[in-house]
DNA sequence: GCAAGGTC
């Protein structure tokens, strides 16, 4: 029996295309990198018995990135990132997934790949191939071995159709997206690593770790910045209306809108009412009734979901997608990643609705749907890829937090209005002509409130009076003059229209779409007022404004257009893929010395906002070089600048920074700082200097003082570690003396921390050793705060292992406030084993590998 | 420390 290994784009692609080739009959087991899942069942393929063997990606396998000498920004000129060489590295190390891939292709013959049918699932495919090039039966390159399968909707009738009609990876397609990852990579970089060295060594107070620039962000804040320009270039203009008010028989006033709506002469306009101002009645023209409908939704995709969460319900779009795959992953919607907004034809409309008919929320309204059969819904743009978003189970107000719920409710109100019927009202529109000039005045009637019933933000308010006027009448005009107005600037961009912009110019796709618009927010380059509407900050004005000066196309949203123009001639085939790539690298590369030769332009602008280093922060502790204070700089990212020397001094990221007793590095004269993240954090005492010039080989660069191997120094590990981490592999628990009275040891590698000795006077590391490994301590506590035995001041012993010591060391815990660290490869440390008093290993073997 | 694109 043949083996055929299937590959999907994420596990529930796999899951959903498994269930519907194998009929259902498939059995399913865990994967050995903890995320995917294989489905298996036996078929037939080619005219023989097989074993079918469905498995995923989790998108894409590989990144790409500089080799990693490149990765140095200090070393590294900019320029060298459009030649340098690039590599193809694991996209997620922790997934593992080309050994996975490899491991289940074991003993197959065939590959058939079911990628998303797009560019980037046709580079995937390539992925996998060269994933399971060594450990598949035949040649994976072979095309009777490797096939396609192209489907452009999750049906049982396409996937099977698919599936009698394989095909072939399309190369083209594959290689222009690595042409596209290339471009980005080398582009990005390039420019990110320039502006922001040039902007950090030059200004004190720009409150961003990093001044970036992307073909997709750059284009997004052009867009942000090009309304803050139309606003602050407005000039406001009067304008003339004239008002007319008419009295109906019931004594009722009706207001009269003018036919010319306005006139920016106020000559003109007045002209316009002394023709008619004597008029003391008025004939009604036309009385026209007109039944209008306000249309139900068409079904919700991704970038619709991401606009109504940001505008009607509050919620960021990046957020609200954060939610919505929580939502997803308990079963309670649908995919949220999809373009498609229109119901594959066999999808159970009917039975998505039976499933919400008990719903205390929107019951009702199914049933009446239920009861009189439901209205087809509108025709969408099928993009190929996944069904529009849909309920996929009943849920409760309280099963779902505040957050989840407003999504749910909206999710499950928008599938239900797609369903119901349009709403329909009557327009009547009553038209009147006094002298030349003609008035209306407009009402409505609702007929059907059709969807608004469920989707009830949408409903009319209450009916709108329709005035009591019939033809031919002849009505007393009550009042009529001339009124002055200014026209308005428009107002700051909401980010549902920001959406809608990056839409239509296709820059970002709807997975992205939220990572640019947060990317802008977090680099402090705009930042959301009220209404969620986006306010640029001067930094990201003045980027903007720079680019425009020295090359206006880098923030042209058609850029990413222009250069995915390029792209597409490799994936159709007509460009080589050398060429192609060789001829934008060139033109970008002449871009960007172009853009570093004339970057005066832009630092003009930045002069103008921003203070330069040397006049900003506080006088805050001595230089080692010239003795004179240097300058603490607190906004992002913090540093210490020393305007004598004109050096800068990167410091930890959050937390506290502060002068260590005004003792001195003992290598530098550099006086030594204390960095805290609370008590409950990790602390450090660190030389400004060797935290940025580590002294030592074993020392790395941002260390403190605690891995510094210093043979006397009072605060270097050797004095102050006391035994190899218990937690993690390498590092070693060392003292932080600049912690009392809340003492606590901290891990060198990890984020574990033991706290102890709380309100000691003093702890001191001594040379003894206990049996454990563990360096002994020596406690001293004031006689009035002593928590020894017998009260007693001072007492020697091992933390770990001497009884007194027992209620006064906590168990060893993860510092709070601390980034989840990403563990590439080897054992991540355990957390929570609750080991109080845990034996430490062997702590000099311990410093012995720390140093090597 | 950087881009944009997949997805968890």
């Amino acid at each position: 029996m043949k083996s055929v290994l299937m590959v999907a784009e994420k596990p529930s692609l796999a899951a959903s295309l498994a269930s519907i080739l194998s009929n259902g009959s498939n059995s399913t087991r865990k994967g050995s990198n903890g995320v995917c899942s294989v489905h298996e069942w036996n078929g037939t393929f080619q005219g023989t018995s097989a074993r079918f063997k469905m498995t995923s990606v989790c998108g894409h396998v590989m990144g790409v990135d500089f080799i990693s000498k490149y990765n140095n920004w200090d070393r590294v000129d900019p320029v060298e990132l459009f030649s340098c060489p690039i590599e193809k590295k694991e996209a997620t190390p922790k997934f593992k997934m080309p050994a996975f891939l490899s491991n289940e292709a074991k003993g197959c013959e065939n590959l058939i790949l079911w990628l998303d049918c797009d560019k980037e699932g046709e580079n995937i495919c390539f992925e996998v191939m060269n994933s399971v090039a060594r450990s598949m039966a035949g040649d994976v390159y072979s095309r009777k071995v490797t096939y396609r399968a192209r489907f452009s909707a999750i049906t049982d009738r396409d996937i099977k159709a698919a599936f009698n009609n394989l095909a072939h990876p399309n190369e083209n397609e594959a290689r222009s997206v690595d042409a596209r990852q290339e471009l980005d990579l080398r582009i990005g970089c390039a420019f990110t690593r320039f502006q922001t060295k040039f902007f950090q060594g030059r200004y004190g107070d720009l409150d961003s770790s990093l001044i970036s620039y992307g073909p997709c962000q750059t284009p997004t804040l052009g867009f942000c910045v090009q309304r803050h320009d139309q606003i602050q270039t407005f000039k406001p203009e009067p304008y003339w209306v004239i008002k007319a008010v008419v009295k109906t028989k019931d004594g009722d006033d009706v207001n009269l809108e003018w036919k010319r709506v306005r006139c920016f002469d106020k000559e003109v306009a007045n002209m316009f009412l002394q023709q008619i101002k004597d008029q003391k009645e008025t004939r009604v023209i036309s009385v026209v009734s007109k039944e209008k409908a306000k249309s139900r939704p068409v079904a919700l995709n991704t970038v619709e979901l991401m606009r109504v969460a940001s505008s009607g319900l509050g919620m960021g779009p990046h957020h609200a997608m954060q939610i919505a795959e929580k939502l997803y992953t308990q079963g309670y919607i649908s995919y949220p990643r999809t373009e498609t907004t229109r119901y594959p034809e066999n999808f159970d409309l009917v039975g998505v609705l039976h499933q919400q008919q008990n719903s205390p929320e929107w019951g009702d309204e199914v049933k009446e749907i239920l009861s009189k059969g439901v209205n087809r819904p509108k025709q969408g743009h099928d993009a190929g890829d996944h069904p529009p978003i849909t309920p996929m189970k009943l849920a409760s107000r309280n099963e779902l937090d505040t957050e989840s719920w407003k999504l749910y409710d909206y999710i499950t109100r928008h599938f239900i209005g797609t369903l119901a019927r349009d709403c329909k009202y009557l327009s009547t529109t009553v038209t009147v002509m006094i002298n030349e000039e003609t008035f209306t005045a407009t009402g409505k009637t609702l007929l059907d409130p059709g969807y608004t019933t469920v989707m009830t933000w949408q409903a009319f308010d209450k009916n709108e009076i329709v005035p009591n006027l019939k033809e031919n009448e002849l009505v007393p005009i009550k009042d009529m003059r001339l009124t002055e107005h200014q026209t308005c600037p428009p107002d700051y961009l909401t980010e549902a229209e920001l959406i809608t912009l990056m839409e239509t110019h296709g820059i970002g796709t709807d997975a992205s779409i939220p990572v640019h618009i947060n990317n802008i927010c977090q680099r402090n380059y705009v930042t959301v007022t009220s209404g969620r509407r986006l306010k640029p900050t001067t930094l990201g004005i003045v980027l903007v404004h720079g680019y425009q000066k020295i090359d206006a196309e880098l923030v042209l949203p058609t850029m990413r257009s222009a250069v995915e123009e390029q792209l597409n001639l490799i994936a159709l085939g007509k460009a080589n893929f050398h060429a192609v790539l060789k001829h934008t690298v060139d033109i970008f590369k002449l871009k960007f010395q172009y853009f570093v030769k004339n970057i005066d332009g832009m630092d003009q602008l930045f002069e103008v906002s921003f203070s330069p280093l040397s006049a900003s922060g506080k006088a805050h502790s001595r230089c080692g070089k010239c003795r004179r204070y240097m300058k603490y700089i607190q906004a992002k990212p913090p540093r210490l600048h020393c305007p004598q020397c004109d050096e800068t001094y990167s410091l930890p990221q959050n937390g506290t920074v502060k002068l260590f007793k005004e003792l001195k590095c003992p290598l530098d004269d550099f006086e030594l700082l204390s960095w805290t993240m609370g008590n409950k954090g990790k602390s450090f005492v660190f030389c400004p200097y060797c935290y940025n010039h580590p002294p030592f080989k074993d020392m790395r660069k941002g260390n403190g003082c605690n891995s510094c191997s210093h043979p006397t120094c009072p605060y270097s590990l050797n004095t102050n570690g006391v035994c190899s981490c218990v937690e993690c592999e390498s590092g070693v628990l060392v003292l932080d003396p600049s912690s009392g009275p809340k003492w606590k040891l901290g891990c060198t590698r990890c984020d574990t921390i033991v706290c102890l000795f709380d309100d000691a006077q003093k702890i001191t590391v001594l040379s003894e050793v206990c049996d454990c490994g563990a360096q002994s301590v020596n406690v001293e506590y004031k006689p009035e705060k002593s928590k020894l035995p017998n009260s007693v001041t001072e007492m020697k012993g091992c933390v770990f292992c001497t009884t007194e010591f027992g209620k006064l060391v906590d168990k060893p815990k993860t510092a709070v406030n601390v980034r989840p660290r990403q563990f590439r490869g080897g054992k991540a440390p355990n957390r929570g084993r609750g080991r109080s008093r845990a034996k430490p290993k062997d702590k000099m073997a311990q410093l012995a590998a720390y140093f090597v």
